[in-house]
DNA sequence: TTGAAAGCGGTACCAG
DNA sequence: CTGGTACCGCTTTCAA
């Protein structure tokens, strides 16, 4: 059932059908009902190809997953993200488009993307310091919001972010207040610029103790169950070993909790340890929650706010960048670990 | 630029230079060279919404995700499937659309892909058993592939699995073999296709040996840490624990060890822990693999054989329907666990 | 081997 | 308030 048929079959012009119903105010109401009725009654939907073509606009929303050594998808933050910014597509009529590239090839996609008109504008992932896909967006003319920040982007753009520094902070302050003084990092790559940001916090939250960072106890590696295991063996092997974590993803996490296992310590009991994005939010109520986290669900929070500020900067591009800065959840579990025994 | 600039800019009919770069036959080769030297320097890419309405199919694929209670897309296997299947799409020119939709829409998101004209097909995810999605893909005349199958659907259709009920088999007999008896099984929602497979190869490896299931050592809940935590917490404060778990996933997974550590016992000295579906593949050389596991990296592969087995229907929609398991990866680790204490 | 012209299924401008 | 008509940018007969 098309357009036309559905005029035809109720006397009227293909005009005023689409008129009726895409709500113009121009038509009369009578034969608005009239036809709202017969397309609901014959299931009629407007083909998706055709609008397109007609109105030049995609009413499609990319996101591009470079793919190769990194691993971007498997990370269940980005899951999470997506999941959020979908909802929200779907509410308006915006279909996602992922698409999946050899980590190369990130840049041919975009213009790709582009110039074939499959989107109307790009979600950008992980961004790094002075990333050079912000000026590239810019030059090829595609709306775009920034999931994370770029430092040192000299252009303009619209973001959301989780409070990355201030989460890693607090956390920090929570492990020295216990009375840890030794404490590991298990950052990720600190090319991204996501890690700086922690980074940056749990070097804030040393300082305002007097207390500066030990190079031995700080590891940046891909957020992997293997590298947080490595970091973490290598930082328990010291002379003097870290007597508690703060460790940037659920999957090192994984890898951390191993070490530790690994050499007859418990966790929460003999080290404290603080995974970031994990998601034992739903642990909260009467459950033993081990370990204190950030959780992941502001990252959904921000996949939604994230595809409505790209919705609107489609429909208006010249709409001064905007940016939104999400504070995340903290949870304090009871067993999150005591004062160190030898600290 | 379009194709009618480029062709007026060669002093030729959009006609030709179409064919020219579409490599119709009929072309003078001379002629082509030309159209495509030209279309290269000009950078031309033909519009996506154009051909889509021109040609009739959307090139485009859809993955519809329920979401709500249960969140499916945070699950790490399905965000490697996507990744398999979103690379054999780049590469053929297709668009990966996801559809994030309340898990009480996801009949009416199927309807409204296909008469939206939206995508030329699906790929089925997560089935259950007699899966109303099936008969309905049918009805509304919108190819597809299932990843997994669906027992109890009564009409044909194509699918890709991984070998569940193989692996769990496989598992169970590795820790028979090391002398265990009272094995636990974490298992998924047995509501689904895949769950009630892993339980019948755990089932089937027990009866072998002349062992019945022990219900009390049975789990079968969502595939969350919570869920893990719970059911391996309960086993463990059995009169009889077990010595053993056979976990679904690697969510649940570390619900499970953290159940072990609380009880001041340690995986792979205390208890052995087989994880599925966990992705230690990458620490096979040289690390200390802690747990044996079935890989995720025939998930991967999973996903890229669907997405081209989809395809392929959608080339030639009445095609037999094609099927293709595989088997999942096993991998054993040098500290897997040693025979029970007192099994 | 090339080109003219009629769609594909809508939208939107201009008349009436 | 309604209808005729010219696109949107490409594909695909049909003629030349």
């Amino acid at each position: 059932m098309n357009l036309k048929e559905l005029a035809s079959k109720l006397g009227l012009s293909p005009t005023t059908v689409s008129r009726a119903l895409n709500g113009y105010p121009e038509v009369n109401e009578a034969t608005r009902a009239r036809v709202m009725a017969a397309a609901k009654r014959h299931n009629y939907r407007p083909n998706t190809r055709a609008i397109r073509l007609a109105t030049g606009r995609a009413m499609a929303v990319g996101h591009v997953i470079p793919v190769a050594t990194r691993h971007e998808i498997v990370n269940p933050v980005f899951a999470d993200f997506i999941a959020g910014a979908g909802e929200s597509y779907s509410r308006n009529g915006y279909d996602m488009v992922l698409s999946v590239v050899p980590d190369d090839a990130e840049e041919e996609a975009y213009r790709d993307l582009r110039s074939r008109g499959a989107v109307d504008g790009v979600i950008l992932h992980a961004p790094r310091m002075d990333d050079p896909r912000i000026p590239l967006l810019h030059e090829v003319g595609l709306p775009f919001v920034v999931h994370g920040r770029a430092t040192g982007a000299g252009l303009p753009y619209s973001w959301v972010d989780v409070n990355n520094r201030r989460a890693f902070q607090r956390a920090t302050e929570f492990l020295l207040d216990l009375g840890h003084t030794r404490i590991g990092l298990v950052n990720g790559l600190e090319f991204m610029d996501f890690a700086i940001r922690r980074r940056t916090g749990f070097a804030d939250a040393l300082a305002a103790r007097g207390l500066s960072i030990d190079p031995d106890l700080c590891a940046s590696d891909e957020m992997t169950e293997v590298a947080g295991f490595r970091a973490a063996s290598a930082m328990l092997d010291l002379p003097a070993p870290p007597t508690a974590f703060l460790v940037a993803s659920m999957i090192s996490g994984m890898g951390v909790r191993r070490a530790i296992e690994s050499r007859g310590l418990r966790m929460g009991r003999d080290v404290s340890v603080i995974i970031h994005d994990d998601d034992l939010s739903y642990m909260k109520n009467g459950e033993d929650v081990p370990i204190f986290t950030a959780t992941r669900s502001s990252v959904r929070e921000a996949g939604r706010i994230a595809a409505e500020m790209l919705m609107l900067r489609i429909a208006q591009p010249d709409a001064p960048p905007e940016t939104r800065l999400l504070e995340a959840e903290l949870i304090i579990g009871q067993s999150t670990g005591p004062a160190p025994r030898n600290g």
